[in-house]
DNA sequence: ATTATTTTTTAGGTTTACCTAAATTTATTT
DNA sequence: AAATAAATTTAGGTAAACCTAAAAAATAAT
């Protein structure tokens, strides 16, 4: 079934909402992660429940089916190759293409995505680090946690970004913290929480406030 | 100004329908080629009046404001740019490109067209020998012809289609008659004007139709 | 120059995706 | 448990892009 642009960017919200919190997801916060009107959400969940995309019952919340699980895992798969795509090939900076990959993520076509996803070697990962599901719609994990919960000494590889914001995605370029940089936390504050970093390479160290380290997400490097 | 997409492809109707007869265009031709009915037209005309993309006058027919001809000509210069993307990098053949392109043809980015056309070399000539227009809107001409008015012993390239359409595209490839082919005029057929051509590098003889050869266009090659 | 035909526009209606304001249901306080 | 607050839905309405059927204007034919 074809859905329009609108449709697939309910379910790729929905979806979103569903992966940061395990409860029930509400119309309001669908509405504002979408920045419309609530009562244009129950227009709409009853319109792609209708379509069997989703379980809905008035006042109690949505899920998607398995279907609508479908549908935006793949709009999520192709917004990612897309902007790897802009990155890779046409030297965009990855605080740069998340606008233009919003408009890209809904063009139709089976064969595209196939061409697309070998022309830029079946990757894993988009630039931001996030997992590029493969043809079936399946994860790679990795076990990936926020720098605020490392402890000293810790020898981590960044690996991904929880706000994907291009003000904070400029401030790690500008810090030096980008995409697989291999880092040492060299201290943590005590009082406010903040980290003194050492990036594997230089000889400088970062300094960075606890909100920024848990924006940032790491895998460990031994 | 933000067009729809709707509008950028009243607008890239209207430019070519211009392209192909001097006369004033009409609503009815408008409506065929977009596959919609004239009264619906007519509303379209009407706004984009208003809008200023171009001059309207009732029962009068249509013609293109310079702000008309500047967005219709964006929208053709990202179509022919995504359908040589399509082909080059992505490995599709000539005659699937279209359907995609239309869709890629709307996306808006001012930056993304521009790292396109780097990326692609500054092409001059998209898959089907249309000329790509550079980034002041300027085409590079040709003096193409139809095969058809050629004459016998002549030396040909074959630089373009007049029909785009998948079973035309096809026939050609089947028949060895790709873009940038050489080829010569070994025979024109009195009584039917039907062709018989030598593909330089081959020792074959293709017969066509003269159908087909008023389809095909050539530059002469000495 | 009338009449007939074709083209185009007007009139009225539909669907999608929004909106605001009011009503209703659910959750939270006291 | 009743009252208040918050969340959600219903009701009614708008704009974009379409549609059919009827009316009006332009063109062609007799």
């Amino acid at each position: 079934m074809r859905l329009t642009f609108t449709e697939e960017n309910y379910l790729k919200a929905i979806y979103k909402l569903r992966e940061r919190s395990d409860t029930k997801i509400s119309t309001n916060s669908i509405a504002s992660l979408l920045s419309t009107a609530p009562a244009s959400v129950t227009d709409m969940l009853r319109k792609l429940a209708e379509k069997k995309f989703l379980n809905y019952e008035p006042y109690q919340g949505v899920s998607l089916t398995p279907q609508g699980i479908k549908s935006a895992v793949s709009v999520i798969r192709k917004h990612r190759l897309w902007e790897l795509f802009l990155v890779e090939k046409l030297g965009f900076n990855w605080d740069e293409v998340h606008d233009i990959a919003e408009q890209l993520e809904h063009i139709q076509s089976e064969s595209l995505v196939k061409k697309l996803y070998t022309f830029l070697g079946k990757p894993k990962w988009d630039p931001h680090g996030d997992p590029i599901p493969d043809e079936h719609g399946n994860f790679h994990l990795l076990k990936t946690f926020p720098l605020a919960s490392a402890g000293a000494n810790d020898k981590l590889i960044i690996s991904g970004v929880v706000d994907h914001r291009t003000d904070f995605l400029q401030y790690l370029d500008k810090t030096g913290l980008s995409l697989g940089k291999k880092i040492t936390v060299k201290e943590i504050t005590a009082y406010d929480s903040s980290m003194a970093l050492n990036v594997l390479g230089t000889k400088s160290v970062k300094h960075i406030s606890a909100e920024v380290a848990k924006n940032i997400l790491v895998t460990i490097f031994k």
